[in-house]
DNA sequence: CGTTAATTTGATCATCTTCAACATGAGTGG
DNA sequence: CCACTCATGTTGAAGATGATCAAATTAACG
């Protein structure tokens, strides 16, 4: 493993070869990460195929569209997003990654087709297909629990296609809160404030929309009470009333 | 949706048992079902977990949501789309599928959030899940196969994430044309001439447009002389053109 | 051959984009 | 500590793309 210079230095002279070794046992994300299920026994051995990587600065990218997909990664701390590009620079943000998830999963014949670029400075734990698959190949529950994975990531794509193709702005502002706001708070954090990792731009991005769009949104979101923002900080007011909006504005049809 | 017993039940009854084995290996998808790298050896063992289904007549289901999903199925003939539903009854067809494809990938905690439609009279070959796992879990290849296929699937929607973020109605039909031919292409048919199996509302919902926004731009491509149009018959006149059409329309910028 | 569903075409309207200007904040060096 | 600069975010006005509503055509099918 290949540590670039800077800070971490100072870590790895500090720190025996002992405690470098991970824990996924003592991992605060053991509980959502792949190992869930796992009995000591396999988790001892999983914890082998475990290779640490060296934080990822703001900026920098877990790995690039056109390389070979070779590991999956499970986040520890700060977050990711997942960029499509077309052949004409076109960018498109495909998915927003937080402590906690599996991300490595794009890609045709082993070649990824995203590129995942760190928010914030990074670290994740990654999981070497080839160790993964041999694995998974004696440990009963490993491979289906990484299935499990994939078809959620799967089904969490088709509903965002259901947000663009079928959603009115204010709908998908609406549901993008909601959503951060689950899943952080299904890892512990606040459900009612928050930070946003993501700039305005990336966010339009994501929900197919024009930054400007998305200004004007919060700002009408703030003059109804919904939310309250500052900057990049969130807090939810009025949950029930952000759900209203997710609805199309005409009411429920039907 | 309800699905009535109907017509399957003749055919039930005048097929022998032989002749419903199945032979992976004079099937006319082998090269593009599961089992492309597998030897004989595997390949038997692959038969043997395969089960058949009743042809599903057109509007008739393969899987609702909200079901176990219990199996992924092998499209031999005729063709499906995926549809999510939401609460309200909001319907978005997130995909759509043609023989030599695999199906029922999606799902969150073994529950399908797709409900997965027969356009046409369809048949297909069943893979339990369980007898799939366990098979992989002793052939090298096949668990590898099955990774391809779903991280394939995760892409194409990532690609159509992009379509409906960043693009116009008519690069986004442009696209599905060429898509298309490109499936269709692949497995033997014809590149310039096919028949649109699904309907121009099922079209244009899949693209996120009114059907009527479908209709003008068949009808502007015609007069542009890119396709021909008659029913559901398309012949596609000028390759080039319509790809010009995906790009969008002030040409590549940057 | 009538009845119904699917598709096409026309006209109007709404939402969201684009362009432009401005405000605010963070970081930097004097 | 302040002034400056660059990045990020906000606001306003005009314009465009595509949706919706309405009506006419055409195909499908019993």
């Amino acid at each position: 493993m290949n540590f670039p210079a800077q800070e971490q230095v100072n870590e790895m002279n500090l720190i025996n070869i002992e405690s470098v070794k991970l824990s996924c046992k003592n991992c605060s994300l053991s509980e959502l990460c792949l190992p869930r299920s796992l009995s000591d026994d396999d988790l001892a051995r999983f914890e082998e195929i475990v290779d640490t990587r060296p934080p990822i600065p703001k900026g920098g990218a877990l790995y690039h569209a056109g390389e070979a997909s070779q590991a999956l990664y499970a986040i520890k701390s700060g977050a990711f997003k997942s960029v499509v590009t077309t052949e004409d620079g076109e960018e498109q943000i495909v998915g927003f990654h937080m402590p906690g998830e599996l991300v490595g999963f794009d890609g045709v014949e082993s070649v990824h087709n995203c590129t995942v670029v760190s928010l914030d400075r990074s670290t994740v734990c990654e999981l070497p297909l080839r160790d993964l698959e041999a694995l998974s190949r004696k440990v009963e529950g490993l491979q289906r629990e990484v299935y499990t994975v994939m078809r959620r990531e799967i089904s969490q794509e088709q509903a965002m296609l259901l947000l663009l193709a079928r959603r009115t702005a204010e709908s998908r502002l609406a549901s993008f809160l909601l959503s951060l706001s689950h899943r952080l708070g299904s890892r512990g954090f606040s459900r009612n404030e928050f930070n946003l990792v993501m700039s305005r731009h990336d966010i339009a991005n994501y929900l197919g929309l024009a930054a400007e769009t998305v200004s004007r949104l919060i700002t009408r979101f703030q003059e109804s009470g919904i939310v309250e923002v500052n900057r990049r900080r969130v807090t939810i007011l009025d949950l029930a009333m952000l759900k209203e909006r997710v609805g199309q504005p005409g009411g429920t049809k039907v």
